[in-house]
DNA sequence: CTGAAAGCGCTTACAG
DNA sequence: CTGAAAGCGCTTACAG
C-alpha cells in the first residue's frame, strides 16, 4: 500500500489532463488558463488518489536540495532545544527537511557551513556560531549562500532573527527594582553584539527606574557555569556589594547561585538572581531561577521562513526580525531583601 | 563557483570513460570489469574535478528519499540531545539527512509517523516514543516502514538499541554499598520496560553487595520532577527511611533533592542520591548529582547505522544493540552518611 | 564484457 | 491558449 506511489501521471490519466497541466494546477502557474471547474476536478483527484510529490524529482528539476542545515554551537545553551524545535516544524511545513551540524562537535570548525555545501545537499543555512564568532560569519559570508542568523548578528544587511534583549532586560530590572532592589550586578558580556544589546537594556532599565549604574557591577564574563561563578566572586566581593544579580544565561545563574552559597548568602533573602532566557533547566536549579521569557520556538521559525524565501527568491521580508519577550517567569530566585 | 555543479557526465567526459562506467566504478560494481588503471584515472578526476554525486538524482532512481526521521518524545529528558547528536553525526556520514518530529508537539501524535511517511520524504524511523508508548510503538508496527527503537523496546525481534541499564545500575549500587549505605531506595518505573530492567540491576546490586531488599523502599513513580517529589517523599515519610536513593533521570532526582531539602535533609550528608544518565543538567543540580555515564551519542549513532542497513537491505546485523556504561561520574550527591 | 539507452517524477520553454 | 516533449543527474537492465 505504502508502495503504490501515486505520480502526477496518475492524476492525469485519472482526470483527462496532461500531466504539465497537473503540475500547472499545483504550483498555481498564473499563466495557466483552465476551467475552474477542471482545476475543480484535479484538486478532487489529487486528494482522493492520496498524490504527494515527489520532492526528489521536484528538487532535481528544480536544482534544490530541499534542504536546510543548522548550524549550532555546542549546546551549553538550552536554548537551542526550543529554537532547534521551531525550525523543524517551519521546515515541516514548508517541505524542507532539516540537518543539523556542530553540536559538541569538538573544536568548531568555520569550513563546516563549506563541507555541508559541498555535500550537495543543502539549499542555504541557518547560522548560530558558537565561540569562534567572527571567524565563523566570515566563513559563512564568503560561502555566498543563502544563510540566516540566528540569534546572532553581523549587520543589518545581513538575514538575522534575533531577540529584543534590550527590551527582556528591561522587564528584568524593573521587576528588581519593584521589589526593592537598587543595586544590581550585570553577568555577561560587554563585547559580544548580544551582550552590548543586553547591556544596553540593563542600563536603560536603571535609568527608567531611578536607579545608579555603578560600573564595578557590571561583569564581563564567560556564558558557562565556571563564567557565572567567577563574575559573581568578582561582584559578590565588593563590600558595598549588589542585592540583586542579572545572568546572561542559565549556566552563568547556576554558577552565581552556587557562590552565593559557598558565600552563605541565602536567595533570595540577601542576593536575588534573574536569567535572560526561560526554560526547562531554569526549574531545576536551587532556587528555581525567575527568568525573562521569550518564545525561542518562534525564533527558529521564523528564521527558517526567512531562509526559505531567501532561497526561492520570493519577495524579501525585512533583513531582520526581532522576537519580543513575552514576560518574565517569577520563580524563587528573586524576592525583597529580609537578610 | 559553486553553481558549476559538475556532473557524472564532466567525469566521463574528462575521463573518456561512460557515465554508466563511471557510476560503476562509484559504487563498486562488482560485475564491472575494467583495468584497474582506468578506475585509478577515474577516481583520481573525481577528486580532481571536485565531483560528488547528487543526492536527489540519485534518490529518484533508487526510489530512496535519503532521509530519515526521529521521532522523539518532549525533551524531557536531557540525554535526548545527545542522542540526537550522534544521530546526526551518523546520518550525515551516510549521505542522509535527518528530520526530526514530534519534539514537544503537544499531545503526541500517535500518527506523526504515518504523516511523515506520507509525506514521501522519508526512509525509515528512529523511535523513541514518550507518553502514549504502547500506542505510537502498534502504529509504528502497522506502518511496516524500516524502524529501529531508540532507547524504547518492543520485543527481542523489532530492532532496538537499548542501554545495558541493568549494568549501569548495579554500578550505582556498588558505589552506594561501598560508602556504607544499606537501604536504598529505587525511584522509577516497576512497570515500562526500561523500568524494569533498571530495576533488576537494582535487586541483583543490592545482591551483589550482600544488602536486603526492602519493597517499601520501591517506588513507580512518574519520570518528571513531579514524580521525582511523590517518589522521594514515599520513601522519605518511612520511619526507617533510606539512606540513599537511585533516581531513574535527572528530573527524578531533582524531584528528590528538593524533597530532601524540604525536609532538612542535607545531602549527602543525610541522603545521598545518584542518577540514572549523565549529562549537562546532572551538574547544574544542587548538589550536583553523581551518575551513571553511557556514550549516548552512540546510541543515536549506532541506531543510525542499523536503521540504513535496514532501508538498504544490507546484511543485517542483530536486531538489538545493547550500549554499556562507561561508568559513573561522581559529583557531590553521594557520599558516606555523616549525619 | 561493455556502452548506449531508458527511465525515475517532476517542471517549463516551446511548438503548434 | 495548451499539450507534448525535453531534460534535471543518476543507475542498471539490456542489446550488441
Amino acid at each position: 500500500m505504502a508502495d503504490k506511489r501515486v505520480t502526477i501521471a496518475d492524476v492525469a490519466k485519472a482526470t483527462g489532463v496532461s500531466p504539465g497541466a497537473v503540475s500547472r494546477i499545483l504550483n498555481n502557474d498564473p499563466t495557466l488558463n483552465v476551467r475552474d471547474e477542471t482545476k475543480e476536478t484535479v484538486r478532487r483527484a489529487i486528494v482522493e488518489l492520496g498524490y504527494v510529490p515527489n520532492p526528489q524529482a521536484r528538487g532535481l528539476r528544480l536544482a534544490r536540495s530541499g534542504s536546510l542545515a543548522m548550524i549550532v554551537p555546542e549546546i551549553n545553551s538550552p536554548a537551542f532545544v526550543a529554537i532547534i524545535q521551531g525550525a523543524q516544524r517551519a521546515a515541516f511545513e514548508l517541505g524542507y527537511s532539516m540537518l543539523i551540524g556542530g553540536i559538541g562537535e569538538e573544536g568548531e570548525d568555520p569550513n563546516l557551513a563549506a563541507r555541508i555545501l559541498s555535500s550537495n545537499r543543502v539549499d542555504g543555512f541557518l547560522i548560530s556560531t558558537g565561540k569562534q564568532e567572527a571567524r565563523q560569519l566570515a566563513a559563512v559570508q564568503r560561502l555566498g549562500a543563502p544563510a540566516v542568523l540566528v540569534n546572532r548578528y553581523l549587520n543589518e544587511q545581513f538575514p538575522h532573527v534575533i531577540l529584543d534583549d534590550e527590551a527582556g532586560v528591561m522587564l528584568a530590572i524593573r521587576h528588581l527594582a519593584e521589589l526593592g532592589h537598587e543595586r544590581i550586578g550585570f553577568l555577561g558580556s560587554t563585547r559580544r553584539f548580544l551582550g552590548t544589546r543586553r547591556l544596553a537594556g540593563f542600563k536603560r532599565g536603571l535609568t527608567q527606574c531611578g536607579l545608579r549604574l555603578d560600573k564595578r557591577f557590571i561583569v564581563n564574563c564567560g556564558y558557562d557555569r565556571e563564567g557565572g561563578e567567577a563574575g559573581a566572586h568578582a561582584v559578590l566581593a565588593l563590600a558595598d556589594r549588589p542585592t540583586a544579580i542579572f545572568a546572561t544565561n542559565h549556566l552563568v545563574a547556576a554558577g552565581a547561585l552556587r557562590v552565593a552559597r559557598q558565600l552563605g548568602l541565602s536567595v533570595p533573602g540577601a542576593l536575588s538572581v534573574i536569567s535572560f532566557y526561560d526554560g526547562p533547566v531554569a526549574d531545576l536549579l536551587t532556587p528555581a531561577v525567575t527568568s525573562i521569557a521569550y518564545p525561542l520556538d518562534q525564533l527558529g521559525y521564523d528564521a527558517v521562513r526567512m531562509l526559505v524565501r531567501l532561497i526561492t527568491g520570493e519577495t524579501p521580508t525585512a533583513a531582520g526580525i526581532t522576537i519580543r519577550p513575552t514576560g518574565l517567569v517569577i520563580r524563587q530566585s528573586t524576592g525583597p531583601i529580609s537578610e
